[in-house]
Parts: C-alpha cells; structure tokens; sequence
DNA sequence: TTGTACGCGTTATCAC
DNA sequence: GTGATAACGCGTACAA
C-alpha cells in the first residue's frame, strides 16, 4: 500500500536554507536574502561566492516562508463553472497564459454547484492568501463577492457590486439581427435562455429585440432554458424547431441562436431532416466557438474575444493588486466594468444567394 | 490608476491570528491551536468560548503559516498541454473534482511549450512546496520527472521512470480495427501522427496492425503529423483523403482515425464531398470527445474513460504522498503503471446495413 | 486539560 | 555593503 518510486532516495534530506547558505558562505541570512531580492546591493564577489554556494548545496527556492513573511503569495483565485463549455475551456487558457506573464499562478476550482460548495471554496482561497479572485462562475451574488476584501473580477456573470469584465453582447446581438435583416430575412427568431436581466447575456435578447422592432419586420422570441448538455439541449430544441417549421413555413427565417452549442443543435435538426439548408433557413449563433467551423457546414456567429477579455481582466485586476500594496490602499469607490467588442463572423449559414445587394 | 472597489473599507483592518483569540478568550496559543485542530482535547466549556470568540473576532484560518509549521500545503500541481483538446478539458475537469473530495487544491499551469518554461513551471510548483505532481503535459522527459524528489503521476504521455496511468490505447486499437473487420470492410485503413513507440498513445497503432495482420486484409497506415488545431488537420487530411479515394474506390474501407477531432475532419470531406455518408466507407474514431457525437452524423469511436483515469491517478498520487509522510518515507522500488479499459462506441458510421449478422 | 518555548524559512528594520 | 534581530502565524514537544 505504498506507491512511490522515484529516481534518488539520496535526495530526500533536508532542504537546503538560507542558513546553510550562510553558514557555507559566512555571510548572514540578511544577505543572502539580498542575493535573490536585490542582488545588485552586494559586491560581484560576493554575489559569485552566493551563486556558488547557491550551486553546490543545489538550494532551491521556498515562497511559503517568503509568503508568511512579506505577505505576497503571488497567486490568484480562479472559480470556473466548468469545462464543459467550450468558452470557458478558452477562456480559463487565456486567463492562465496572461496571469503567467505577470508572474502569477492560480489555484482553480471548478463549481458547478451550490451556493455553500462555493462559499467553502472561496474561504480555502482566502485561507491561502490569494492575492485576488477572478469569478467565472456566477452561483455567488456579487455582492457577497464585494465583501471578500480581496481584489475580485468577474468575467460574463452578474456584476452589480464588483468590478467585471464582459464581452459587448447587446452590440453582438444587434450584429447578429441586423445582419439577418440585411441578407433579407423575413422572420427573425431568438432563441435563448429563460436570462435574469442582470447577466451580461440578456444584452444579446437585448440587441435582437431593438434590431426587430426597428425593422419592423415579424419576430419571435424562444426563452426557455436549452440546458448545457448536448443532449438536453436537442430534447429542448426539437419542439422549438418543429414549432418554427409549423409557424413559419415558407417565410425566409433567419435565427440568432444564443450559443454555438445550441446553434449546432438546431444546425443538425435542419440538415438531418433536409439533408441540406434549406433557402429559407439562414442561422447564426455566439461565441464563435470550435464547433462553430468545425461543424460540416460551417455557421456564422459572433466572435468573442477571449483572448482580449484575459488580457483585460488580469490588467484590471493586477491594477487591484497593485493598489493595495500601497500603506494606504488606494479605492476606487466607483465600480469598473470594462466591456469587449464583438464581431461579426460571417459563413455559410447567412450568405446571401439570391438576393442581390 | 487605482481599481479596487470594495463594500466595506473598515474590513481592511489586520487579520485576526490565533494571538488576538488567545488574548481575547484568556487561553494560550496552544490552546487555541488544539481548537482547530483537536477540539476533543478541550473542555466543552473551553470550546465554547474559544468558538464565541472566533465569530466574534472573524477569525479566518490562515493556511500559509500552518503550511509552514507543518509542511503540508495540500496543493497538487498539474500541467497540462492545452485545452483547445476536448480530451484535456475533461481529464482536468475530472481531476480537479477528484481531487477536491480528498482535500487537495490545484494549481494549474498550461505548457504548450518548451522544456524551458516547462521547467520554471516545475521549479515554481517546488517553491510552493506542493504535495504531488500530476504531469498531462509531455514535453518533460520522465526521467527528469523522477528526479523532482515529490510523488509524480503521469497520465497519457511517456512514463519510462514515473508512474502513471494510461488508456488502455491497445485495447482500443485492436477493438476499433476488429470492429471495422466484422461489419465486412476490405480494406483497413489507420491514420496517425508520427507517433513515438514510447507514447502510450502508440498502442492504437500496435492494436490496428495487429488485427489488420490477423485478418489477412489488404491495410494501409497513414503516419504523419496532423497538428492539433482544425485548420492543420485539414490541411494534413486533404492530402490523405485524396489517396484513398484514388487507391481504394470501389473497396469497402474501415478506416480508423486517431483521435475524434481529426475522425471528424475526415468526415466532414467526405459529407462535403459525396454529401452523404457513402456505403463504402466505414469511420472509427478514438476518444468520445463530444464532436463524436455532436456531428451532423454522429460517429462511432472508442470511448476513454476520463473519470475512471482521473479518479486512479487521483488514488494513487494519494497513496503516494500519503506515505510520504511516515518518518521513514516507504517508497516502492518498483514502477507503477495502471492502465484503463477502452469502450467500443457504434454509432451511424460503422452501421452495416447490406450486410448480414 | 492547559501552557511554555521553540521551530518553520524568509523578509523588514535598523544599525554599523 | 553587510549583519543582528525581530517579526510573519501556526504547530508541537515537553512540561505542568
């Protein structure tokens, strides 16, 4: 019942400190502690007589110790929903990529879960001193988050008290719509979730419902929740889709669906029904996620910047960080929420073929 | 140039330690220390005022310093290649869930890259004195992985000097290409990176070419490197997709792809090319990545059970570190390499239609 | 059942 | 340039 092998038992002593390094060198801990923080206050010997030193005894560092006493542990608290989303897979990436250039490391959780789940998870970050919190997830009302006294960001969840970062959904959603009016819809259909008005996201019902009025034109709106499995989201889906092709018949449809996932879902509906898409049928979908081109027929969609929305949100938070070191933290008293533009990707699900400019 | 916004400025005063609890309730540090950690060890009345003076105070635990008083940090790191691999998504998904049962933490790090970075990720990992290892990320030879003097686990990569936990890609190998041999293909196909012998993942290779040797049939492999993002695999796939239908129409062919995303860009040619799936063509991917069976045509393919490897990597690392804290460390000399059971996975690619039992 | 004293490995402060 | 010493917050012998 005992399972660890490894190369070098010999290596099991005792790590080596800035004691031994002392003690080898004659110097003190003080000055061996210079070595690392600011090697150019030493003399070049002595630095050489250290690095050395630093080499023989093969000392590696221990940013514990460092931690307890300076307080800095140069790592960041990330709570994710899950992976099961593409765009939280890419998102959590972007995240570690950038807060790695800034020399931070995360602890991540993810939660799916209850609220209490949560709340234990977010004591255990504060337990390890986490220097700040980026909240993906979005169980935890923001104003709980507020009172972490910790620096937090949230990225594309309720915001209200905390600083965030979101992608510009009600431009993606007036994008997504104008652009189904423009290739000559005739009915424009959104399909999404039963949203609070309070998520970023409802700005993408927001964005097609302005763009449907303003045209004047019939639409539809489909609220429900899809669900996040593939196959709940089909289940879901079919009613709706045979809703649309009862109601709607013959009419040129053009469908804002509010994800990748579920646009795929209702892309395979139609082309397993008709082997093909149909003129009538033009659909777009959010988050330019990889099914969105790895689909047999590409879909057009509106792209999120992941990438951008990392960059922005560990910029923001380092800024955070940052201002607490100060002797008197500096406050912004005024909340921040930064928001991303969208773009429009244009594929095979929305060209115009019979119709001219 | 100063973003922290937060509810309550008054929360910033210092944090509460076991010395303010100590002063507070009358009893030493001592005491208080057995509160959290042996409270039976107290009179009830002794933990009832150490408890009131807790909410009273708002104390919170403070990990770093016990950390540093008594070694264990309960943090595990993991390094993982990518996610823009369902395969990875999953496996961290799954680890990180496992590993939050037992009480460990995650410190997460994506290396894409060099041995270089990968390297001061490791070193960063030692600084913080994290209890186990769990390396997804192959660029590290295992042999230096062996050396790092803390309980490793790999998983799905070269495992030469650690222990580790792999699919059973043999298994899956010989099942995907027995399969295509049933449902009556003449010609057996296998397309594959230019795999290592070493990588687990070279099991497929010995599994299809077993059963293609055993079978008699004519076999083609199609070895070279793919790439990992759609538009490279494609690319690759073009190519190869154009040599089959010059060398082999008219013959029925199983082919067998190596992992789902890569069985879904074949696929996609060959909907985009016949637009339909045509009766001489039988496909087999590996994985059960959810583009299996989010595709138009969903496809058949071997299923690896993420959860289970997780939870055995998990169990043993545990086992590992767990013995690890005996004052003589117990260490098996011998290596330890678990392997996981693959499932065959049929869906509408692999159906025989014309075909009797 | 409770307390004393020291250790964990580093940084901060002040002195020389 | 360099050193002594006191933190940092908690665990743990050992003692009472």
């Amino acid at each position: 019942m005992l399972y660890w092998h490894y190369e070098a038992e010999k290596n099991m002593k005792k790590k080596v400190t800035f004691a031994d390094l002392a003690r080898k060198t004659g110097f003190s801990k003080t000055t061996i502690s210079r070595y690392f923080n600011n090697a150019d206050s030493l003399s070049l010997e002595t630095q050489e007589i250290i690095r050395a030193a630093v080499e023989e005894l093969g000392y590696k560092e221990n940013k514990l110790a460092r931690v307890l006493a300076n307080g800095r542990t140069e790592i960041i608290g990330v709570v994710v929903p899950s992976l099961y989303m593409h765009y939280y897979a890419y998102l959590l990436s972007h995240l570690l990529q950038v807060g790695e250039e800034y020399g931070y490391k995360f602890i991540v959780f993810f939660s799916d879960e209850d609220r209490d789940t949560e709340k234990k998870y977010l004591s255990e970050l504060m337990a390890y001193n986490v220097e700040g919190l980026i909240m993906i997830s979005h169980v935890t009302p923001s104003k709980e988050l507020s009172k972490l006294n910790v620096p937090v960001i949230t990225i594309e969840r309720e915001d209200q008290f905390v600083n965030s970062v979101n992608a510009n959904n009600y431009q993606g959603g007036l994008m997504a719509t104008r652009h189904l009016v423009d290739i000559g819809c005739e009915v424009l259909i959104h399909i999404n979730g039963d949203l609070l008005t309070t998520s970023p996201a409802y700005g993408r019902i927001r964005g097609f419902r302005e763009i449907a009025e303003k045209s004047g034109l019939e639409s539809r709106e489909y609220l429900t929740r899809l669900g996040i499995k593939y196959r709940d989201i089909r289940e879901n889906m079919i009613p709706i889709f045979e809703d649309i092709e009862k109601n709607y018949s013959g009419k040129k449809k053009g469908i804002f669906v509010s994800n990748d996932t579920s646009a795929n879902v209702l892309l395979n509906l139609i082309l397993q029904k008709y082997n093909r898409l149909p003129d009538d049928y033009k659909l777009i979908g959010f988050d330019d996620s990889p099914i969105s081109w790895e689909a047999v027929m590409p879909f057009s969609t509106i792209r999120q910047d992941t990438r951008a929305i990392a960059e922005d949100a560990m910029e923001m938070l380092v800024r955070m960080m940052d201002g607490r070191k100060h002797r008197i933290p500096i406050i912004s008293k005024s909340l921040i929420h930064h928001v991303i533009d969208t773009e429009l990707i244009i594929r095979s699900t929305t060209e115009k073929k019979e119709n001219n400019e």
